[in-house]
DNA sequence: CCTATCATCGAACACTTGTTCGAATCTCAT
DNA sequence: ATGAGATTCGAACAAGTGTTCGATGATAGG
């Protein structure tokens, strides 16, 4: 529910969740001491804890928030939308959207997925597992319909994951190309390989283009 | 010179490095303390020492090793190949053969990058920047020899990169393809898109499959 | 104005961290 | 056997860690 009215509570503690996210995206969830995150929120070392239990804790907040948003928005998108290749390239530029946009947050969930444990862990996994299930159940019906053999739809789900996460690596808002372009290379990229010769009679792949996404807001809303 | 006779130095030195990246690899760089480097190595604390000046510089030789070996192994493969598309083939395959049996070390290269700083960071960073400037020059004469527009072959060498490097998430040899069937959905995915309708012209793309990996073993080479 | 709840803070604690150092042990050619 | 170099080790240190706790200041409803 992230666009309700919020109260001051809320609102700092969204602020601390971004200032956090970013520290963390810079020096490594691991190698990020409270005392930087005291630093860099401008609030007492102590004074964090009112906010949540632990370091933990506070990296799962950034983690579930993200994800929950990214999902939700995914679903919102894809709503009536029947066309499985215009649904693989709407959640494709939907992902690089947010990648872009909410930098910070997405290397934090790509790169610090391992850095949190137990039920907290669970909590997150599960979110993950719908996402993939999605994009997995996407290239299945896409196969059915376009009669793809050979390709292990698990395997080329987390290929195009990979195609998207890692751009946290590399990709230079500055240097590279836009998030339209980004998300048209990868669409290309991908589709065209997955469809093979089919991917003509598919028609999908025009290069004209209209950008799905509604906005270019941060996930945290404010 | 990875197959010298080595001495009894070198052998304990390479099995700190096989069993440390091992344990980097499970629990991540910044949560292994040396002391859980001595446990595994069955070496006392002090005595790792000896053998690198701290913990940075264990992972330096870590990654810097497995680095070596992949390029150098990556040039032989290459040597005297001038096809385009059977050079990227090649070097997929080369790449993926590594990262399937040098789990660990390939991991702690790709999920460690930015866990090293200065002087070490920047010569593990020469040897990648070797690397990725190889798959670009590669992208950029199979684009020249098919006429490809419109693609950006830095965002595709970075995509290329991604599809592979994120295995570390998600491939279990156990349950999925194995490393030829891996290569092969990697090369006819990003080959097929890359080329897009061209893929049919070029012919390079057929389901016969001969391996051209020499042998399948350790970077370690012991 | 009073008081109960919210919000913040400084100081401290218990613990782990990477690293050092001098001594002990091992290896092996002489 | 002996001495020199290579290798290993136990013990300790200084610094940094996440977290707790009791007390303080702020806020707002009665």
């Amino acid at each position: 529910m992230p666009s309700e009215p919020q109260s001051k509570y809320d609102q700092k503690l969204v602020h601390v969740l971004k200032t956090s996210a970013k520290v963390f995206a810079d020096k490594g969830y691991h190698s990020t001491s409270m005392r930087d995150i005291s630093r860099a929120t401008k609030m007492s070392l102590s004074g964090l804890y009112y906010y949540f239990k632990g370091k933990e804790e506070l990296l799962f907040l950034i983690q579930d928030y993200c994800f929950s948003t990214v999902i939700d928005d995914c679903h919102r998108l894809l709503a009536g939308v029947d066309d499985p290749i215009r649904r693989l390239k709407l959640l494709i530029e939907n992902h690089l959207n947010y990648f872009v946009h909410n930098h910070s947050e997405m290397k934090v969930l790509s790169h610090e997925a391992n850095s949190i444990s137990g039920d907290l862990f669970r909590k997150v996994n599960t979110r993950k597992r719908q996402y993939v299930d999605l994009v997995i159940a996407l290239l299945d019906e896409l196969a059915r319909k376009y009669r793809i053999k050979g390709i292990d739809t698990r395997v080329a789900t987390f290929l195009l994951f990979g195609m998207m996460n890692w751009s946290y690596n590399w990709y230079d808002p500055g240097k590279d190309v836009d998030v339209a372009g980004l998300s048209n290379h990868v669409t290309r990229l991908f589709l065209s390989g997955f469809l093979g010769d089919k991917a003509l009679k598919a028609g999908g792949l025009k290069a004209g283009r209209e950008s799905h996404l509604a906005r270019d807001v941060s996930i945290w809303q404010q």
